[in-house]
RNA sequence: GGAAGUUUAGCUCAGCUGGGAGAGCAUCUGCCUUACAAGCAGAGGGUCAUAGGUUCGAGCCCUAUAACUUCCACCA
C-alpha cells in the first residue's frame, strides 16, 4: 500500500503517467453498442500547421467535459477527432519555407511541391494531437481522421460529383475576391474589411460633343478612391432622376489616357448625395460595377494580372504594381488638367483574412456553390429549434448570414487540398464532372482528358466532417449508430465558415442534422483584453501554464466565471487559484487518507458502512449538501452551464467540506472512545469525497484520478465509475437545520473574539441557553465543535431554571451571541466593557429591526400576500418568526446589562 | 447603414425561469491550530451605467439615453 502523498500536488509526472495508463487501457475508445445509447462530439480539427493556442485549450476543455461527463453518466461517448489540412494556411507556410531555401514553388513543380507538403503533414501533423493529449483530452485516437485522407476525399469528390449533377455547383464567370499575394480566388467569408486611411480623387472626363467631337469645356466630374481602374471603364453611371445629369443620359464621354468612347448610363444604384453623384463603372474591378455593367450590358475590362500589376489592357501603364500605377495616372490626369482634387478619406478596404494583402476583386470563371435552396432546410433547423445555439443570440449572426446568403466561391488557385473532380476533354474542351477520370469524351469520343488545376476550399471538406469521419459515404455502422452527433463545440468565430456549412450539408447529404447543439465559445484574450496575436508578442503558451500549473489549474482556469460565447482574460493570478484548490483537494485526501490508515492501523479494522443510528448530525448535514449538489451541478451541467456547475463545486469542496465538515469531525477522528462515530466520521469523509471527485473529474481529470486511484487502492479508473445520483432518502432536512445553527453560532463567538481581540490560545466557557428543546439537542450534539472551532474550553447548556437560579453568574461579565433560539455567553472577564458590548447588541438590534421591518412590510402588504407565490409566503413567515425570536433575545440580553 | 454584446466591490468576472447582492485577486487585522501559509479565522468595500415604465416585488422584464466592444454590409 502505497498512499504517502506529497505536501504538496505535483502535477508533473502523475500527468503524464495517467494519460498513458488511459490510452494503454483505451478507455477513450468508443466501439458501436446497441445496448447503450451514444454521445458523440466531433472535435473542430486543428490546423495540421497549428501549434496549441488559448483558444484550442478552451474548445478541448469544454469538450472534454461534456464527453467525460457523459461517459460517467453511462453513455456511449465517442468524442472524434482528427486534422485539418488547411489548404491556403498549409500552403503559404510552406512556399515560405521553400523561399527560404531558395526554391521557387513553381519552379518546384505541383507533384514535388506536394511531396513536401505531405512531409509537413507527417512532420507536423502530430504536433498539435500531441499537445492536445497534455491537456487531458480524452479523444478516441483509434479514430483519428485527416481531412484529406483518402476516406474524405472519397467523401469530397461524392459530394462535388453528387451536387453538381442537382445544379448545385457550377462552373461561371464572375467577380471574385482575389488575393495577389497568395494568387488565388477566396471566398465572401474570406474577406476582411480594415478601415484604412486614403484619398478621394476627384478626377473630369470631357464629354463627346453631339458632333461626335471631344468638348473642351463640358466636363463630367466624379470621385473615386481607385483612380488606376479607370483603365478599364467602360461607363460612367448616373442616378436616372438626377436633374443635373439627366439631359446627359446616353451622351459619352472620353476616356482620358485609354481614350475610349464610353457611356453615361443611368442607374439607382448611384447616391445622388455622395460627391458629385457620378460613378465611374468598371465592371471588371468593383463588385457593384460589376452588376451595373450586368444591367446595362457593358464591356467587361480586365486590366489585372494575378498579381496586381497592369496588363496590356492598360496601354502604357501595362506592367505596374497596381500602386504606382495610380500614382502615375493621378500624375498623368493632372498633367492634363483633368485632376479637380484631392480628400483625405478614410474608408473600408477588404483583405484577405490570412495575409492582410488588400483584394483585388477580379472576373474570372470560378466553381460555385448555389446555395438558395442549399441553405432553407439549415434555416428551418434552427427555427424549429432542431438544432440549437447555445448562447441563443448566436441565432441572430446565424440568420444575418442565412438571409444575405451568396453562392459559394470553391476553387482555389492552389495545390494542397482536394482536387477539383472536373475533366476537361483535350479535344473538343468539353467538361466531364466525375468520380474518376473518364475514359471517354462523351461529346466527341476524345480519350484525353486533363483535370481542373483548381483545389478546393478547405470549408468545403470541413462542412462533411461530422459525417466522413464516421464513414460516409458508405453507411457504416458506425454512422447509423452515432450520426447524427450530439454536440457540437467551437468559437462563435467560425459560425460562418463552418457550423452553416456543416449544418446545411448533413441535410443535404444526410437528410439528418449533424448535431442538436452548438456550445459557443469566447475568445481567450489577455489581460489587458487584447486578442492574443503572434505580432503583438502577447501569447501565452498553455503549454508552459501545464508546465507551471499542471493541466487541471489551466482547464479549471478557462471554464471558471466565464458564460457561453463571452470572452474572456486570461490571468496568471487566476491560474494560481485554480492550482491553489488543486492542492486543497490534493491536501484533503490526503488528510483523510491518513486518517483511514492511521485508524486501520491501530485497531486493524476496515471502514464499513454504518449502521442506522450511527451516523451522526454532521455525517447528515455533509451528506445532505452533497446530495443537493449532485442535483444542482448535474442540472447546470446537462444545461452547458459548466461555468456555474465547476462553481459549486469548488464552493462545496473547499468551504464546505474542508472548512467545516473535515474541522468538525477531527475529535472523532482523534478520539478512541467512541468506534461507531469513528467509524461513521471515516466512511462519511470517504463517501464525500469518491462523490465530490467525480462531479470534479470532468473538471480536472488527472488530479482526480490520482486521488480516485490511491483512494480505491486498486487499478481502477473514476473515469469509467457511475456519475453520482441525487437521492431523496439523503436528504436530511433537520440536521442541515440544526448544523446551520451551530455554524452560526460558532461564527458568532469568532467574530466576537476577533472584534475584542481574544488571543486564540485563550480559551474560554460557553454557556448555552435556550427555551427550546430542539435547539438545546441541537447544541447538546454539537457541544464538541465548541473547542475545536470556536475556542470553548467547555460548553453548558442552561435551561430557564438554571438561569433562573445562576443567571447573574453565568452572564455577568459575558459577551452574548444570539442566534435563532439561543443565546450564547461567553465570560470574558476582565475583557468585556459593558459600554462596548450594549453598543455591540445596539447595532445587532438595528440590524434586526431592520430586516423585521422589511418582512412586516411584505406580510403586512395585501397585494404582496394575495399575489405572491404560497412558499415565497411561507418563507417569509418562517423568517419573521426567525427575527422575532432574536429580536426578543437581544432585549432581554439589553436590559441584563442595563 | 444594420445587428449583437457589455456596463455589478479597487481589478477581472459569475449571478440559471424576477423573491433579501456573490467569487477570485487585491487591501486591512489576527493566527506557523498536528491535511494544506498554495493555508486558517475575521474585516472593510457595491443608489448592480443613467432616466423612465411594468410588477406586491427588478441586477434580472419593457422603453429611451450614454460609453465601450464585436459582427455584418460597403457609397464610388
Amino acid at each position: 500500500m502505497s498512499r504517502e502523498l506529497a505536501k504538496t500536488y505535483d502535477p508533473r509526472g502523475i500527468e503524464d503517467r495517467l494519460y498513458q495508463k488511459w490510452v494503454d487501457k483505451k478507455y477513450f475508445h468508443a466501439e458501436v453498442d446497441h445496448s447503450r445509447k451514444p454521445f458523440t462530439i466531433v472535435i473542430p480539427p486543428p490546423n495540421i500547421t497549428g501549434q496549441l493556442h488559448m483558444g484550442h485549450a478552451l474548445d478541448n476543455t469544454m469538450q472534454d467535459i461534456l464527453i467525460r461527463f457523459k461517459r460517467m453518466q453511462g453513455y456511449n461517448a465517442l468524442w472524434q477527432p482528427g486534422t485539418d489540412h488547411a489548404s491556403i494556411a498549409t500552403e503559404v507556410k510552406i512556399t515560405e519555407k521553400l523561399k527560404e531555401e531558395g526554391i521557387d514553388k513553381h519552379e518546384l513543380g505541383r507533384e514535388k511541391f506536394l511531396e513536401r507538403a505531405w512531409d509537413w503533414r507527417r512532420e507536423y501533423g502530430g504536433r498539435i494531437i500531441n499537445q492536445l493529449k497534455k491537456m487531458g483530452s480524452s479523444c478516441d485516437w483509434d479514430r483519428e481522421r485527416f481531412t484529406m485522407d483518402e476516406g474524405c476525399n472519397r467523401a469530397v469528390t461524392e459530394v462535388f460529383v453528387k451536387m453538381h449533377e442537382k445544379g448545385y455547383i457550377y462552373k461561371g464567370a464572375r467577380i471574385i475576391n482575389w488575393c495577389p499575394v497568395c494568387n488565388t480566388s477566396i471566398s465572401d467569408a474570406e474577406v476582411e474589411y480594415q478601415e484604412q486611411a486614403g484619398h478621394l480623387w476627384h478626377i473630369k472626363y470631357p464629354l463627346i460633343n453631339e458632333d461626335g467631337s471631344v468638348s473642351e469645356t463640358e466636363f463630367l466630374t466624379f470621385a473615386t478612391t481607385r483612380p488606376e481602374t479607370m483603365l478599364g471603364d467602360t461607363a460612367v453611371a448616373v442616378h436616372p432622376e438626377d436633374e443635373r445629369y439627366r439631359k446627359l443620359i446616353g451622351r459619352k464621354v472620353l476616356l482620358p489616357i485609354m481614350n475610349r468612347e464610353i457611356p453615361i448610363v443611368a442607374d439607382t444604384y448611384v447616391d445622388r448625395e455622395f460627391g458629385t453623384g457620378v460613378v465611374k463603372i468598371t465592371p471588371a474591378h468593383d463588385p457593384n460595377d460589376f452588376e451595373v455593367g450586368k444591367r446595362h450590358d457593358l464591356p467587361i475590362v480586365n486590366v489585372m494580372n494575378d498579381d496586381a500589376t497592369v496588363n496590356e489592357n492598360g496601354g502604357s501603364y501595362a506592367g505596374m504594381g497596381r500602386y504606382e500605377a495610380r500614382a502615375a495616372i493621378v500624375e498623368e490626369l493632372d498633367a492634363r488638367g483633368l485632376l479637380v482634387k484631392v480628400e483625405d478619406y478614410t474608408h473600408n478596404v477588404g483583405t484577405h483574412d490570412r495575409c492582410k494583402t488588400t483584394i483585388e476583386p477580379l472576373v474570372k470563371e470560378q466553381w460555385f456553390v448555389r446555395m438558395e435552396e442549399l441553405i432553407k432546410p439549415a434555416v428551418e433547423a434552427v427555427k424549429k429549434g432542431d438544432v440549437r445555439l447555445i448562447p441563443q443570440r448566436m441565432e441572430k449572426t446565424y440568420y444575418n448570414w442565412t438571409d444575405n446568403i451568396r453562392d459559394w466561391c470553391i476553387s482555389r488557385q492552389l495545390w494542397w487540398g482536394h482536387r477539383i473532380p472536373a475533366y476537361y476533354c483535350d479535344d473538343c474542351k468539353e467538361t466531364v464532372v466525375a468520380r474518376q477520370q473518364p475514359e471517354v469524351c462523351p461529346k466527341c469520343g476524345g480519350c484525353h482528358f486533363t483535370q481542373d488545376p483548381d483545389t478546393l476550399d478547405t470549408w468545403f471538406s470541413s462542412a462533411l466532417w461530422p459525417f466522413e469521419t464516421l464513414g460516409w459515404p458508405d453507411m457504416t455502422e458506425d454512422l447509423k449508430y452515432f450520426y447524427p452527433t450530439d454536440v457540437l463545440v467551437t468559437g462563435y468565430d467560425i459560425i460562418f465558415f463552418w457550423v452553416i456549412r456543416m449544418i446545411f450539408s448533413g441535410f443535404e447529404h444526410m437528410g439528418e442534422k449533424p448535431f442538436h447543439t452548438v456550445l459557443f465559445h469566447g475568445l481567450v484574450r489577455d489581460s489587458q483584453g487584447r486578442k492574443m496575436s503572434k505580432s503583438l508578442g502577447n501569447g501565452i503558451d498553455p503549454l508552459e501554464i501545464i508546465d507551471q500549473y499542471g493541466a487541471d489549474a489551466l482547464r479549471l482556469t478557462l471554464i471558471t466565471g466565464n458564460a457561453p460565447g463571452n470572452d474572456m482574460r486570461f490571468y496568471y493570478e487566476r491560474v494560481e487559484n485554480s492550482r491553489n484548490f488543486a492542492n486543497k483537494v490534493w491536501n484533503a485526501s490526503r488528510f483523510i487518507m491518513m486518517n483511514m490508515d492511521q485508524v486501520q492501523e491501530k485497531t486493524g479494522r476496515e471502514i464499513t458502512v454504518p449502521a442506522a443510528g450511527e451516523l451522526q448530525p454532521v455525517d447528515k448535514w455533509i451528506l445532505s449538501r452533497l446530495n443537493t449538489l449532485i442535483q444542482e451541478v448535474t442540472d447546470n451541467m446537462e444545461n452547458f452551464e459548466l461555468g456555474i456547475a465547476v462553481q459549486k463545486v469548488y464552493d462545496f469542496i473547499w468551504d464546505e467540506f474542508c472548512d467545516w465538515y473535515i474541522e468538525m469531525v477531527k475529535p472523532r477522528l482523534y478520539s478512541t472512545d467512541d468506534e461507531a462515530s469513528q467509524n461513521a466520521a471515516l466512511w462519511t469523509l470517504k463517501t464525500v469525497l469518491l462523490d465530490a471527485l467525480k462531479l470534479l473529474h470532468p473538471y480536472m481529470p488527472f488530479i482526480t484520478e490520482e486521488i480516485f486511484c490511491t483512494l480505491q487502492n486498486e487499478e481502477e479508473t473514476i473515469m469509467k465509475s457511475s456519475w453520482p445520483c441525487f437521492g431523496r432518502e439523503r436528504s436530511f432536512a433537520k440536521e442541515e437545520r440544526d448544523i446551520e445553527i451551530i455554524k452560526e453560532a460558532v461564527r458568532g463567538i469568532r467574530n466576537v473574539r476577533s472584534e475584542m481581540n481574544v488571543a486564540p490560545s485563550r480559551k474560554a466557557s460557553v454557556y448555552v441557553f435556550s427555551e427550546e428543546e430542539q435547539v438545546l439537542g441541537a447544541f447538546t450534539e454539537g457541544r464538541l465543535f465548541f473547542a475545536s472551532l470556536a475556542g470553548a474550553s467547555d460548553v453548558t447548556m442552561v435551561d430557564a431554571q438554571t438561569m433562573e437560579k445562576d443567571g447573574a453568574r453565568i452572564t455577568k461579565d459575558a459577551v452574548s451571541v444570539v442566534v435563532p433560539g439561543a443565546t450564547l455567553y461567553i465570560p470574558f472577564a476582565e475583557l468585556v466593557d459593558i459600554a462596548q458590548e450594549i453598543a455591540r447588541l445596539e447595532k445587532e438590534k438595528k440590524r434586526l429591526e431592520g430586516e423585521l421591518a422589511r418582512v412586516n412590510g411584505m406580510l403586512s402588504n395585501e397585494k404582496f400576500t394575495s399575489k405572491a407565490p404560497a412558499a415565497k409566503i411561507a418563507e417569509e413567515q418562517e423568517k419573521r418568526e426567525k427575527y422575532t425570536r432574536m429580536m426578543e433575545q437581544v432585549t432581554e440580553r439589553l436590559e441584563q446589562l442595563k
